[in-house]
DNA sequence: ATCTATATTTATAATGATTATAAATTAAGA
DNA sequence: TCTTAATTTATAATCATTATAAATATAGAT
């Protein structure tokens, strides 16, 4: 958190309120937020708070490397993720939540390793798995009891 | 191809040329195709085709499980895949195509050996690899001599 | 601290893919 | 062939995202 901010300093970036908010939002996730829940979330607090303005700095947060789009979306809504850093992610078929799979890459998953497949050159791997997450599980076995 | 056209009618459903035209030229599409490539291929035969239809029958055939759509986009736009069994994707930086990865799973990928990771019921795997594909490195490499 | 040039934010409109709607057409079964 | 139900079509509506331009805030120099 610190170092996000930290390291935007050195790449001159303006430091505003708004950026400010984005940022700690966002790292302070745990669910992969949408721009809407981000923004509506802010809103408390900057009651002034425009989605462009969250756009914009989601895009620059991207640009610098610094979080991730996802490429699974929550009901057709872009997500993002504040570790940029490789790993997988589940979506709940039941409740519709999206986890990181911490995969401890490439010992796990072999297609990390690899630099190429098919005669194509390899530089990054994202992986999404559909099941049912643990307290979805729960709850069904709860039920049957 | 015939295969597929039996089980429709064996599902009860009512095959339009319409129907007809989309289920052939997915069946026999290489490249992934959105649905206005869908639509402007087949409107050269059938001019009234509305895209409405393609819409339509592409979620038609994807609830029968007889494709499947993927999770990246080409540009935005949702795009198709005529095989709706379990394979990856590598979508080239170069050119923007989408090639079938034959993954020979699970040999290959552990991850769609496993039933569950970190208490997660795991159903289902999709991995996207982003890189470039077999002819952008031929180019680059022609290029260089 | 003030001023000035530049960057950012904001509200709004524009875009573009997808979905909904309702009238027109077509298919299936009697 | 006739009738009913399903499908197609054209059109409008929706919704996420992007573009635009005016208003505001920031950073650096004075």
């Amino acid at each position: 958190m610190k170092d996000i901010i930290a390291r935007l300093k050195e790449n001159g970036v303006t430091l505003t309120p708004q950026r400010m908010a984005v940022t700690e939002f966002l790292s302070r996730s745990r669910n992969h937020p949408t721009v809407d829940e981000i923004h509506r979330n802010i809103q408390r607090r900057y009651p002034t708070m425009s989605v462009a303005t969250v756009y914009s700095t989601l895009k620059l947060l991207k640009e610098l490397g610094e979080i991730q789009e996802l490429s699974i979306r929550k009901r057709g809504k872009a997500c993002f993720d504040p570790n940029p850093g490789l790993h997988h992610h589940l979506l709940c078929r039941k409740c519709g939540k999206i986890l990181d799979i911490d995969f401890n890459h490439p010992s796990n998953c072999p297609i990390m390793a690899k630099e190429s497949i098919d005669g194509c050159k390899v530089e990054e791997v994202q992986a999404y798995l559909y099941g049912i997450c643990p307290e979805c599980l729960k709850k069904e076995s709860d039920k049957k009891g």
